[in-house]
DNA sequence: TAAATATATCAAGATAAGTTGATGCAAAAA
DNA sequence: TTTTTGCATCAACTTATCTTGATATATTTA
């Protein structure tokens, strides 16, 4: 029940559907691709991504001084049909920036 | 979008998974069949109901002084993993309380 | 018509969640 | 080895949500 809650109070927010979706377009990021990308500070993007991946949507691989975040596979059944359901959500995701410094 | 987290919202709460569950398991019921067999106070009762109604998940029909709600149906597909989902829920559901004087 | 019953709603207080700015830490660059 | 960069976390504040008790309304019974 807990987990259950987890999961969906991380997608009762519409920063982290944003997030969430974000990344599920463009595969494996690193934070500062979406402070960029988004106008966000970074505080308030690691505690958003740090929620999700929580939340069993988001893994995180860290390689050198970047946090890559893409999402979580395999995807157990519940969490697929809700990142589908996101998906067809009319939500402002913005471009990918890839300003940081890690090629 | 606001429908969506309108959705999952109103299963962001223990009390309301286990209202939406006592119902899903019992068919129609009226308030005071849920006041009776939780130990919960009347207002608190309708205050979740009515979330989960505007959430797309119940409906309610009044005959006489009586508010009688159950499921809706049909459930689009999304709402429907999601009550199936609650079902697998370890949630204490109590036995329904037929004390109303609605026979 | 008066009293009782079933339900809804509201205001006030309590609890939880989100945002921001500051700080800490580790890895890489200078 | 000092500085810079990328990220995480914390405290303070703001905003949202939940619970309770009081009250309102409508329907039925006395």
């Amino acid at each position: 029940m807990d987990i259950f809650l987890k999961t969906v109070g991380s997608i009762n927010d519409e920063t982290r559907l944003r997030i969430v979706r974000f990344i599920n377009e463009n595969g494996e990021v690193c934070v500062c691709d979406i402070e960029n990308s988004f106008d966000m500070i970074q505080s308030r993007i690691s505690r958003h991504l740090k929620i999700l991946k929580e939340a069993g949507f988001l893994k995180v691989e860290r390689k050198g001084r970047w946090a890559y975040y893409s999402v979580r596979s395999p995807l157990d059944r519940f969490r697929q049909s809700i990142l589908q359901e996101i998906s067809y959500l009319e939500l402002d995701i913005p471009k990918l920036q890839k300003d940081c410094k890690n090629g």
